[in-house]
DNA sequence: ATTTTCTTGTGATTGAAATCATATCGGGTG
DNA sequence: CACCCGATATGATTTCAATCACAAGAAAAT
């Protein structure tokens, strides 16, 4: 959980309820909301001129999600789209700096959440410039195991559509379902009615 | 300038003089300081096993690096390796988060440091996404331009070698060079003595 | 229940970057 | 000054992911 929902309301943040598919702010907008996602999925995409998604992250209920312009006040820094009916919460800006101000510890957790999610940049990118498939879905899924994230809550593993994979690395769909049959041939992990479980 | 000098050395923090080409951390290792550089230059980067460097970010003076694991208590995401002969000043990880404590503006100004290097990673990451060298190449050095990152102090341009260029985007030298040239054609930028402006 | 859409699945072809090879240039060093 | 090394430069070849084409299964929508 980031920053507590009691907390969040006292200050005057409010409720919002998205439906599927629904764009909660696009790419390049200005924000005024600090965001964090109550129920549902959220995924953080920059859309190209083609149509095609890149997914810069899929945020799961008690995350927080387009912090980045919050801070350096330049815009979105990518589109925010929920995946199914989803509830989040908002607080504007300004209160959302004056909780920071009074709340040092939850400034801090705020500063351990850049700190992750930066080094997971850090990870995938170096990993997409080695040009391997194969390693770069492998590094992919045992980071989101490692940081319990994307993990299905009844059999404790990755769950990822191949297409979702895809649009995490920069790869064609097909080349993301040649290769994890070479790993799915190698045991590494389950495929089960179509679904990848790692 | 990230955080003044005057205030590390007040609690303890001390200098330290590294020659071209040491290594100030290893990837991997665990991090005790807080560390910025007050002359030189200094690479982050990640090597990989056949001893391809992968560069995360070019730091230049006045400019904090090795954050992540500050928050976050893990191994460093990569390597730091002194460009030149160079002046770090690195204060106690302990001593560094009384000094956030105690200095709120410190430890907003920091907040805005990991948004704008968040942001850098989402752009690139998307980038390398496309596979497509020319606006990969162009989107970099558009962005350092634009943050007035690597830029020469006597003619304010971008200035890297087409070798760092390739080490920062997992292009080959090669494609590197090859795709500049069609840049050059179109005018986009000077090579004067090999070297690249922007 | 039926249509539509999204995802998986597989083979053939292509294209562009990687790779290999080799040479030259320029800065720094002993 | 000569030497060396890193960076630039360029052509030839290879390789592997992208692309295309097409099919079928699963899930969502009507």
């Amino acid at each position: 959980m980031m920053i507590d929902i009691d907390v969040l309301l006292t200050l005057g943040a409010t409720y919002k309820k998205v439906a599927a598919g629904e764009v909660i702010y696009n790419e390049e907008g200005l924000c005024s909301f600090y965001h964090q996602l109550v129920s549902g999925s959220v995924r953080w995409v920059n859309i190209d001129d083609n149509g095609s998604e890149f997914i810069q992250n899929i945020i799961e209920p008690g995350e927080c999600f387009g912090e980045i312009p919050l801070f350096d006040d330049g815009p979105y820094a990518a589109s925010a789209i929920a995946d199914t009916e989803s509830v989040i919460i908002r607080l504007h800006k300004s209160l959302f700096h004056q909780l920071l101000a009074e709340r040092p510890d939850i400034h801090m957790a705020f500063s351990k959440i850049m700190s992750e999610r930066l080094r997971f940049k850090f990870v995938l990118l170096k990993e997409l410039a080695h040009h391997d498939p194969e390693k770069t879905i492998n590094t992919l899924l045992t980071y989101l195991k490692g940081n319990k994230k994307n993990v299905c809550t009844i059999c404790n593993k990755v769950k990822l559509t191949r297409q979702q994979i895809a649009n995490m690395t920069g790869l064609r769909v097909e080349t993301v379902i040649r290769t994890m049959r070479h790993l799915h041939d190698k045991g590494e992990l389950v495929i089960d009615k179509g679904k990848v479980y790692f």
